[in-house]
DNA sequence: ACGATTCCTGACTAATTTAGTCAAGTATGA
DNA sequence: TCATACTTGACTAAATTAGTCAGGAATCGT
């Protein structure tokens, strides 16, 4: 049960996005020498991160990125969802009614995965961007 | 973010174990297949669970598994812990002192996946194997 | 106009991890 | 003594991860 560097390292960059820029866009060599990550890695997270609507871009010389909410309207679950790093507890679809063995109703330990997933996905959605920069969390 | 194989057949068997087992002791086999779960990765699972302490062997004839403690006294995060599948949402180490950059202090985010990690510790910290048998889930 | 900067995008790959299998052995009870 | 069942380590195939790379397109300052 570990956290991946897609969805990790999205996060950094758009914490680094909220907490550094003033406005002014970001270019993306900034931010990963700030945070020490690998730029071309960053290009292919913030191209989703763009398609979805999180953050503006712009070209060309002094251009970059800029976040296209403000940062208490951008949960951390939204952004690991936007780049494709889900969570996923329970091994049975969801729409199906098959349980996970195949077979009739769902496994003795279905109702406990769904519960943790709940509950992670509970607290990942009630941290927003500004939060995080402003250290207010439990 | 996804639970692997090895702590989902680790719980469920055990989860079978409690549910099944009336004292006697229950065959791999017997478990394997009630849940469709392969028998020789179990035995490596077990293994590891009975040198933790959590089921004890008996060999041979009508030989099996039971477990070593109440139901009730056996969490979830035991289980995991012991077959190796922990939980790591802080890519730091907990005893260095450098944050995961390398540099100084923690990272921007590092209270964020602490706080995460307390929250799912705290979830499966809180539910037992008889909780799980009994569907005593919130 | 030019050239530096920066985003844009897809294709590709190396390394790691996962999810097992396999084989040989030991203990036990019927 | 034979079938059952645990014991253990070594091995492997498949999937995933964590990137790299290359080429292109837009924009701005000079
Ligand atoms: S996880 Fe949903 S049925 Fe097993
Ligand atoms: S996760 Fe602990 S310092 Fe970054």
């Amino acid at each position: 049960m570990k956290l991946g560097t897609k969805g990790r390292y999205a996060v950094m960059a758009m914490v680094d996005l909220a907490f550094y820029s003033e406005g002014k866009p970001l270019s993306l060599t900034e931010i990963a020498e700030r945070q020490a990550l690998p730029i071309s890695y960053l290009e292919q997270l913030f191209l989703k991160l763009r398609q979805k609507g999180f953050v503006m871009s712009t070209r060309g010389h002094q251009g970059g990125y800029t976040l296209a909410k403000e940062a208490a309207s951008i949960r951390i679950s939204e952004i690991l969802e936007a780049i494709g790093e889900p969570i996923e507890t329970t091994r049975c679809k969801e729409e199906s009614e098959l349980g996970c063995l195949g077979t009739k109703g769902q496994c003795l330990t279905h109702a406990l995965w769904a519960g943790l997933g709940r509950q992670m996905q509970q607290y990942l959605n009630g941290i927003s961007l500004a939060d995080v920069c402003q250290r207010r969390l439990t």
